[in-house]
DNA sequence: AGCCTACGCGCC
DNA sequence: AAAGGGCGCGTAGGCT
């Protein structure tokens, strides 16, 4: 039974099913979620599962006509507007004539156009991977910023007074970045505001110093007074500029941290979020990051991730086999560098970035010569990209059209290293966005609703589950065998180990 | 006053 | 030491 819910344009929850379409209550939709356990077509799931949630209600699955719009434009080649998640308003409402009165059929006929054209695209098996991650991945992130991170503030304000001094005042400096301030004025022997590059470059010439930029491993490099000042000023004021105390008073309520999550909202198919930069949480700060009395954090985050992807979309042989290996860096190393593991990551790192010179130059020969057919596959999409063409990723997800009109050959040569970039990086992305829904569906048949383990944060290669202490062993082996499936899910049978480095522990600072 | 870009730096 | 991919966000500084 094919069934569609959404909101109508006056935020008027509708549902379809058997072929005609209502206003309905959310304990409608319960009701049949949970009679039939449908995959949901939804126009827009940041739109209308908020508002589910609140009323208490859980979607196993569905389909996301946004998500899959944009994937499904960018396989054909075609400009996407808007990104997925960024409150939409859907066509289907303000299409002209009858359409626009039943949102329900007209959920269903762009669903089936949408059928058409994957079976149309050759790839539909594993495009209908692609748009099943992300849609449960859309229900996630909903879920998550509802669950929030847990966040003492108490142990936020301890960190901010012992590095900057007590609470100044809103728009004043801390005491101690007011000390280093006046420190690096007298050193110069005039007042320099850190904070402007410009200025900061002028009163360096003045001491005959000539400077390209003031960022801070050029700084480290100059034998002057200034500098230990100034690089604490720099480290102390993004403290307080970016997780100070206002970021603290906006950003987290009881004891809660709710970061707007917008998946796939990278080009490459990474998570994005919006306020309270929460894929940005500094290190220094991860012992705010604590569970609740009588629960745990479960981080686990997938190593070397990147390089194992390649390996495993690239199929090359060698390569297949060093990431089958605990270090595949060290593996690559003795194999290839004589057991140079720094050569060996400086070379694979720089391939996957598009690093054409400094310390890479060689590793990169090396690599070129034992691992021909990984370094094909990244050499092969930054041509296509320098040329303006497509690449895609394991799954299909599309490298957007080219939007220089006459790119200049640095263009070109950045149009390369991000179409080289977006095959790895994008298949990483879609190996992590399975992994996780994955596991949201193993730990909800596991502990069901009542939050004795959620998902909480996830970041690229890295998910914190928030769970009761007894469970977190559990949790554990749910989050690895949701990684296993996921590396059968899109490499079968493959020789390649993702191994995930996974902790419990009070704090996240602990945990990772 | 609001809008935009450049810069710089935190994370992966 | 510091080149190469993806972000979000705050400040400075110039614009309308």
């Amino acid at each position: 039974m094919t069934c569609a819910l959404g909101l109508s344009p006056d935020g008027e929850p509708w549902l379809h099913r058997d072929g005609a379409t209502r206003p309905a209550t959310w304990g409608d939709i319960a009701a049949v979620e949970a009679s039939d356990r449908p995959r949901w077509i939804i126009p827009s799931v940041a739109r209308v599962y908020p508002a589910l949630r609140a009323a208490g209600v859980r979607l196993d699955r569905c389909h996301d006509l946004g998500h899959a719009e944009t994937i499904l434009g960018h396989f054909e080649g075609r400009p996407v507007a808007a990104p997925p998640a960024a409150d939409p308003t859907p066509a289907l409402f303000t299409a002209a004539g009858d359409r626009a009165e039943d949102p329900g059929r007209t959920a269903l006929e762009q669903y089936a156009a949408q059928q058409d054209r994957l079976l149309a695209t050759g790839h539909a098996d594993r495009l209908g991977l692609l748009l099943a991650a992300d849609s449960v991945g859309a229900l996630l992130a909903v879920e998550m910023t509802e669950d929030g991170i847990p966040w003492s503030a108490d142990v936020h304000e301890r960190l901010l007074a012992d590095a900057l001094g007590d609470r100044p005042p809103s728009g004043a400096r801390p005491p101690r970045l007011q000390q280093l301030a006046e420190q690096i004025a007298a050193t110069f022997g005039k007042p320099v505001n850190p904070d402007s590059p410009a200025e900061l470059l002028g009163a360096f010439a003045r001491e005959g110093i000539e400077l390209e930029t003031t960022r801070k491993w050029q700084l480290a490099r100059l034998e002057h007074p200034v500098v230990a000042p100034l690089l604490e000023y720099k480290e102390l004021s993004r403290l307080h500029t970016a997780n100070g105390w206002s970021w603290l008073r906006e950003w987290v309520r009881d004891g809660r941290f709710r970061p707007e999550y917008v998946p796939a909202g990278v080009v490459t198919g990474r998570w994005a979020t919006r306020g309270g930069g929460a894929l940005q949480i500094p290190r220094r700060l991860r012992s705010a990051v604590v569970a609740d009395p009588g629960r745990l954090l479960v981080v686990a985050d997938a190593a070397q991730l990147e390089p194992r992807i390649l390996a495993a979309m690239s199929r090359d042989p060698g390569m297949m086999r060093a990431a089958g290996a605990d270090d595949m860096y060290a593996a690559l190393a003795a194999e290839a560098f004589g057991g140079e593991r720094a050569r060996a990551k400086v070379g694979l790192l720089g391939a996957m970035y598009g690093q054409v010179g400094g310390g890479a130059a060689r590793p990169l020969q090396v690599l070129r010569a034992r691992y021909p057919q990984a370094l094909r596959l990244l050499e092969n999409a930054a041509t296509a990209g320098e040329r303006g063409g497509l690449v895609r990723t394991h799954l299909g997800r599309t490298s957007p059209p080219r939007s220089e009109r006459d790119p200049t050959p640095a263009q070109e040569r950045a149009r390369g290293r991000f179409t080289r970039n977006f095959v790895v990086q994008g298949t990483a992305a879609e190996w992590a966005e399975s992994l996780l829904g994955i596991l949201r569906r193993s730990l909800h048949a596991a502990y069901g609703e009542g939050g004795a383990a959620r998902i909480v944060f996830y970041q690229h290669d890295e998910v914190m589950v928030h769970c009761d202490e007894h469970l977190a062993d559990a949790v554990i082996g749910h989050i690895e065998a949701a990684a296993a499936a996921a590396t059968r899910l899109l490499f079968g049978d493959t020789e390649v180990v993702f191994g995930l480095d996974a902790r419990a522990a009070k704090t996240y600072a602990e945990a990772h």
